[in-house]
DNA sequence: ACCGTCATGTAATCGGTTACATGATTCT
DNA sequence: AGAATCATGTAACCGATTACATGACGGT
């Protein structure tokens, strides 16, 4: 009936995961997991998981006082197409769509833009080291480690990159 | 006025080196070189420079006969907001959002993923190689040479990480 | 003459972004 | 008590994707 996103299956297991819960909750958990390289505006926590239910994917309860919030939970739909999803492997994959990079294939002068690129990228790698001490000291589940790790390693490997462009 | 995006830069550079195109033009030059880190429908490409002409940013003149194509070319504006892009560094960076990656923080199976992506990543891999070696031999300037290069280097991490992965 | 593929375009829909707005808490 | 920040939500707009459609052209 609808499409499901990514974003789609990103609300679909957070909810999962947490058995309920308020588009608020799901913004916690986005910024502190996938937030390093999957983020979603908060606006968008609102609106997905009412299509969602719309769908049929989830339920929703409504609060009947105070802020009224909305708690969602997985229905069995909803849970079957998660777990399809997950069983499948994917051979997509994602472009870099990167900034730097299209303006240096338009012929931006390199060197100005390794500087700031390197910065920010090296800021990154900071966050994302930070991130993976941090799962790593919560005993996290061995597959977070390894997308903090696979964000590591792309940073490193954007660095690696913009250096060779700074030149010696 | 209206908001350039990404894309807007796209188009604007691309008709601004070929001085005049066509979106067919455009979609031919796009897969031939950005491609392979950034591609945009050919639909997009219809769209946006109508947008463009409307904001002023490319003159559009239509063929009478014919096929009524659109030919674009860059005005004084469009060519000064290219130009300020391009000598503005970005401290922007792209997320990865990468489909694998997200399977894999949700618990999908990490050596089930693991087969598929390697396969696909390798495909990419040799493409840009191939397209390195075409734009070394045409002779093509430092940057695409870069570009092209910063996808060898991205490709590559992918591997290492999905190899990892699979474990020994 | 026909078929397939390249070339060219438009329309509809929708997800996502941006902006606005206000209730709760916490801190000074 | 007031300011600042966190929490929570809605609305409007718009770029992007998907789907549909047809014209030209090269080969058999």
């Amino acid at each position: 009936m609808i499409q499901l996103t990514q974003t789609s299956y990103v609300v679909l297991g957070l909810v999962a995961r947490a058995g309920e819960a308020t588009p608020y909750d799901l913004k916690q958990v986005v910024s502190a997991t996938i937030g390093g390289f999957f983020s979603i505006p908060h606006s968008q926590l609102y609106a997905e998981p009412e299509r969602l239910a719309r769908a049929g994917y989830l339920s929703e309860r409504r609060e009947r006082t105070g802020r009224r919030r909305k708690h969602y939970s997985v229905t069995g739909k909803g849970r079957e197409a998660l777990r399809d999803w997950l069983r499948t492997p994917t051979d997509e994959l994602y472009e870099l769509r990167d900034p730097g990079l299209l303006k240096l294939a338009f012929g931006a002068d390199p060197k100005m833009l390794a500087g700031t690129q390197l910065a920010a990228h090296e800021r990154r790698l900071q966050e994302l080291r930070d991130l993976a001490s941090v799962l790593e000291a919560a005993g996290a589940p061995e597959e977070q480690r390894l997308v903090a790790d696979a964000g590591v390693g792309h940073a490193r490997e954007y660095i690696r990159f913009w250096k060779r462009v700074a030149g010696p």
